[in-house]
Formats: structure tokens, sequence, C-alpha cells
DNA sequence: CTGTTAGCGCCTTCAT
DNA sequence: ATGAAGGCGCTAACAG
């Protein structure tokens, strides 16, 4: 049925390993011999069986990419960039979802997929910090995200940095009272403890007072609990002239609300996201944001991955993307001056 | 290195295919046998080379999803629910994106994962109906959506059934004239046009005037599309009770327009999408839509492809998944009667 | 109920 | 620059 290398070695007059060599592009083949069995290959339609040459060579050529859902934007774009680095280095990925809880987290650690690629990225949502012990597995791994650190690669996003950068925008813009929208009172790390520290240092350094009542907690983070958090500050009187969302979604939501309850967004409040998703793109007004370097950590966890796939015992190494602030129209007007 | 089934042969002094046996839930195999191999699989920690068996027995145990775009809402869900339904029949999804580009489409249909998948579900978004012929490939496929019919098996929404169903939801709400976001004016097939033919059949059998002044185009089905073409029917000062978005974004984007601009939904407008997205369930007020059998659709579409993996040579098939009207907040209250 | 044999298709030695 | 032999880890087929 299927056609093998031996088919091609009888049809092109050579053995089976010249095929071999020219399939794998071995420099040491004559032309003519690289010719015909070429020939052999386009009129046979030979294709390499995968399978065979992962078993003899000990490798799938996948890489696997564990994360919370693909329903989640910034999943879904971190996804198609990981898919698309690990296209450019010759490798597939499979991926899996853990839906963000404990149990499919801890499951995606030891599950049969795991026989069938060669490492994995994962990004965990749910694992407590104390479980780091969980990550020392037995195969190639490179943690995304903030959740938790172990002894093993880590590629992150600059949360702290980035959210102080946003924070200054807005006061940059003139903004003197900023909120926050996307609290997790409680949190020891975790993006949303970072961010909002991020958000305080900003304050600080820029001499505003740090106001509670301008901070709007918002478990998930959501366009809706982002709408609910702006409409319960709006609701509370709270005076503000900025917002800063902890993600894209919370800051479209609070957009929306503004903008419903007509007040002139950016003129009297300015408001900037976190994430850039794609549909910052598409609001009314266009949403600012922060690009966290999505593209930088879908490469820099592939390759790290793959060199730990080649073998390497360096050090486990952190690495943090570089962000960047993406002003658009809800933050971009000129503010009144104080 | 890796434990082999050799190993775990000798260390339970029995033969390698008595392990295989266990391994493989082969019935017939003493209980104490099993025991004693059981323990030395647990001691070695053994683990089976999906690989090899796939070598043996000339497949790989997985599916491919071709899609368009993961951050497209209805098709992270689509690949959530193929990602459920083929973990239950003990394969797995390989997901690729085409980025609804004719070209990438073309690509999939032949790229390297082909050898490494054992079928493919095919979500097309932009090869044209005429080119069917590129359809015929020599591996299991099921075709999925509307966007072409080949001499393959074939899954897919009741879109004009259904659409006529949500436009006659919106009659039964009173409404007499209802606007209809998302055409595609020109397209012959596809779901813009045949949830349009819903819409016009629904009118038809309501005893109402077709108006063109309530269609409103939107190439792209996004929220910022339909909040645009949602204006733009404001603004020309069509009078309207219902708005029918042809999914669930565009009816989101009209949804914020009609608030902002304070006309109460449902009171005055009655709005129902169609996808029946997660987001559906999070705006303000809730969406109503039709949920289009996503489940269905997808465990139907592993089913039907993994019988033609086996083997089968029945008839190409074709399956309408079944539909349902989600009435929420968006289209629940009784209408002013007329 | 369990063991033996013979590959699946490829690549890695080692020759030549 | 090319060929021959062996085996990656597993299972199907057949014995026993």
């Amino acid at each position: 049925m299927a056609v093998t290398m031996h088919d091609v070695a009888r049809r092109a007059g050579v053995s089976i390993k010249t095929v071999s060599n020219v399939v794998n592009d071995y420099p040491h083949v004559r032309a003519e011999t690289r010719r015909r069995v070429q020939e052999a290959i386009d009129s046979l339609g030979y294709r390499l069986n995968t399978t065979a040459r992962n078993l003899r060579q000990g490798r799938t050529g996948m890489i696997g990419l564990a994360l919370p859902e693909l329903s989640l934007p910034y999943f879904a774009e971190l996804a198609d960039s990981v898919m698309r680095a690990a296209e450019e280095r010759g490798v597939v990925v499979l991926l899996e979802q853990t839906g963000a809880q404990r149990e499919r987290e801890l499951q995606a650690l030891d599950s049969p997929q795991r026989r069938l690629t060669d490492g994995l990225l994962f990004s965990p949502l749910a694992l407590e910090p104390e479980e780091t012990d969980r990550l020392e597995v037995d195969y190639p791994m490179v943690l995304l995200g903030e959740r938790m650190f172990g002894p093993v690669d880590h590629v992150t996003m600059a949360n702290v940095e980035a959210s102080r950068a946003a924070t200054l925008h807005l006061v940059e813009r003139g903004c003197r009272r900023i909120a926050v929208i996307g609290a997790h009172p409680g949190e020891t790390m975790g993006s949303a403890r970072l961010r909002f520290d991020g958000y305080r240092r900003a304050l600080a350094e820029a001499g505003l007072p740090f106001d509670p009542d301008l901070v709007a907690e918002a478990g998930l983070w959501h366009r809706s609990t982002g709408a609910a958090a702006m409409t319960r500050l709006l609701d509370a009187g709270t005076v503000m002239d900025g917002v800063f969302g902890m993600n894209d979604a919370l800051a479209l939501g609070a957009l929306h609300v503004l903008h419903s309850r007509g007040v002139p967004v950016p003129q009297d409040v300015a408001v900037i996201g976190f994430d850039d998703i794609d549909d910052a793109r598409y609001s009314e007004p266009l949403l600012s944001s922060v690009a966290p370097g999505r593209e930088q950590i879908a490469r820099t966890a592939v390759d790290m991955l793959l060199e730990r796939i080649e073998g390497s015992t360096v050090e486990p190494r952190r690495v943090v993307a570089s962000f960047e602030i993406v002003a658009r129209e809800s933050s971009l007007l000129g503010r009144r001056a104080h």
C-alpha cells in the first residue's frame, strides 16, 4: 500500500540508504544520483513515514502546549504564536486545555500525550505556588506565565514593569486619579498581584496618593466582570480620570460602560488595558494597551524547549519578554492639565 | 534509558507478549499474571511507547483539525468540543490554523502533518465552492461547515432552519420590523447566504414584508463590524423593533450600540444572535442566541472520521446538527402588541 | 492462557 | 559516495 524507501530505492536502482540520504539532505550525494532518486520519489509519490523516523530517532518531533483555555483570547493568540514559532523550527504543537483546573493541570503533566511529545510548554493557572515540586518531571519542560516558578526554564512577561509603564502612560496624559480593575486581594504572586504592584509603584513614583476606592476587584478577567467593576466604581461616585484594566477584556468591559454612561473617553477618562489582544484594535474608541511581547515569549519558549530536547543541561533560565505601550484612541488625546 | 516491555517481562517473569496483553486489556489473562505484570510496570515506571505501537499498527492515533482561526470564538469553542470528543474516543487532535486564506487551506490538505494524522476534519472558509475537486484526497476526511460540499462526509449546522427559527422567535415576541446584520451580497452558499435565506423565509411565513433597508452588510463577522452596521442603521433613521445578528459577535456589537444610544433592549428592540458563544452569557443584557449543536457536530464529525479510518466505504454522508433557540434577556420580555 | 517469530519503515553503524 | 545489516519498541499471527 504505502510507498516505502525500499520501493524508491528499487525504482532508482540505488540502496535504501542513498534514498535516506537524499530525503535528509545529506551533503555527499552525487548530483546525478540525487536526481534519479528525486525522480523516483516524485513518480511513486513517496512520502517519508514520520512515525518510523520518530521511532528510530527516539523523538516525535512534537511539543505539547498545555494552557488554560482557548476561549480566553490571550491564550488563543499565544497558541497561534507558539504554533508559528514551532513551525519555523520544524516541530509540531500538540495542544491541551486544562480548563484552569488544578486536577487537569496535574493530569497534563502526566497524560498519555506526554509520550507523544518531546517536551512540554506549560502554562498553569490553578496550581499553587507551593506545588512547585510537581514540576520536577523527567522530560523537557518550559514554564510560561507567572503563576509559579520552579526548577525549570521559565518565560514570563514583565508584569510589574509593564503595569508600571501603563499607569505612568496615563499619568503622562494628565491623569491624577487612576482606577485599577481586576485586583485579586490576597494573591501573593500571579498576574493580578504583579500588575497591581506595578500600578502602585507607578503611583508612588509619580507622587500620587494611593486610594483604595480606586481599586476594583474582578475574579474572572472577562468583559462582563470589567463592566461590572466599572459600574460599581461609577455608582459609588468614585471620581477618576483614568482606568487601568489588568487585561484587555476588563478594559473593554469598562470602556463599554463609560461609553454607555456618556463619559467621554479619553477626554474625561483615559483607559488602557493589558495584553494587546486583537479586539483592542476593533473597539470604539480603539483601546490602548500593553503589548506583552507574545511573539517573543512564544519564540523564546520554543527555542528553550528545543535546546533542552537537544540535551542541554545548563542551569534553569528565566527570560522576561520586553513589552511595549500601544497608545490608541482610548488614551491618546492630551488631557486637561491640573 | 527507557523502560521497554522486555524489561517489564523480565521483571515479571513472563514473555513480552503477556505484557502487551496486559497493557492492552486483552481479556484472556489470568488475574494473578495480570497482577504480577502490573506490579512490574508500576515498580519500573514503564510507559507504553506510542510511536512504536503506531508504527506497528500503521496508525498514528491522531486526527487533524484544520480551521480558520482560534481567535474566532466559534472556532475556539469548536476546537474545544472536538478535542473533548476525540479524547473520549481515545484519539488526539492536531490543530492547524489556515487563517481563512485559500492558499493555507490548500496547504493544510497536503501538509507534512498529514503524515502524522490518520484523517482530517476540515473547516474551509476561503476555498471556493468550485474547487471541490481539491477535496478528493487519499486519506479519510470529514468536512465541517457550509462553505462547500464535496464527495466526502460532511457535518453542518441547520443554517437556514435555525435562522428561520431565530427570526420567528423575534416575530413571536411581537417584532414586525426585524433588521438583519452580517449579509454578504452576492454569496451563493456559505453561512451568510444561508442565514439570510432563513431570515427571508421566516418573514415570508409570518406574512411580513421584506425591506432592504433592514439589511446591513458586514464582511468580517466581528463585534466591531456589528457595531458599525448597527450605527449605520440607526443613523439612516431605519425604524426597527428587532435585530437578528448572523453571529453573536455581530449581535454583541449591535447590542453595545443600542445600549449606548439609550435604546431599551429588549423593550424597544429585541436582539438575537447565532452560535451561542460563551460571551453571550456575559453581556448586558444577556444575549439570546441560536445554539447550533456544536457538541453534536464535534462528536458526529469525530465518529464519522473514525469510521472512515476504520475503513468504512459507505457513500459520503451528510449530517445536519439539531439546533436550539436560547432565549435570554435580549429577546425575553413580552413586546408591545401591534 | 502464554510464548515465539517476524516484521512495521526508518536511520545508524560499519564497510567498501 | 554508496551498500548491508541490525534494531528502535511494539503487536499480529501462530503455536503450544
